[in-house]
DNA sequence: TTATTATATAAGTAAATTCTTATATATGGA
DNA sequence: TCCATATATAAGAATTTACTTATATAATAA
């Protein structure tokens, strides 16, 4: 396992540290979320959550693609911190829940 | 696994996520330090470090106890979110080099 | 007892964080 | 082309955070 530097992991975790955001990696580990569904979910401003996507992103946490007229946000495994951000996300409870949810609201975007 | 909610993972977090109390609890996980020790490590402010340390305690993540003039602080391993410490610890590098220090300086005071 | 050492706490300040509202950009459909 | 939808960004406000200095408490040593 690669060592992070104590720099790194206290903003890694400071990133985490965040409920929002931990829930959106938590819900990224599960399934690739555009903006407009983390808006129904967390029933928070657009620009609000644009703005935890980007920290996110600025870290390399998540990765983003443009789908039509939706810009589609993955958890990035490839990251340098993915392995402290799995073992975080291991001990929070499973956040799939939030998307069934959204399914039964008819509000799932298909991300593929 | 005993499961974390969202909201006590996001205060552990957040309590880990700052450098000091990072490095505080990976050298606790090696040691138990009283606090002058603490301020020689980080080269902060005696009352800097107690407040890192309340936080850590009010937290249930350290428990203190008193001998003669020392107030010796310990890792809580009894925690209900030691599991999740003890993932996060396993990303940072060894603390212990600190403590190699100390002594060098002839600034460790034996906790026993 | 008095002085020294170790620690905690309170109050204030500067910086960081997370929202808000307003606005800009890009895509797709009528 | 014009409009609606999805998203990003900028600026500002409220809150939180991590320090500072000043002071209080407890134990030990002279």
């Amino acid at each position: 396992m690669r060592e992070t530097s104590l720099e790194e992991a206290s903003l890694i975790l400071k990133l985490l540290s965040d409920k929002t955001r931990l829930s959106m990696v938590g819900l990224l580990s599960k399934n690739d979320c555009c903006v407009c569904e983390f808006v129904e979910i967390f029933k928070m401003s657009q620009p609000a959550i644009s703005q935890h996507l980007r920290k996110l992103k600025d870290a390399g946490l998540v990765t983003e693609r443009r789908s039509g007229q939706w810009i589609i946000y993955s958890l990035n495994h490839q990251n340098v911190f993915y392995p402290l951000v799995r073992d975080v996300l291991n001990h929070i409870p499973d956040q799939g829940e939030k998307l069934v949810w959204l399914e039964k609201q008819g509000l799932r975007i298909s991300c593929d």
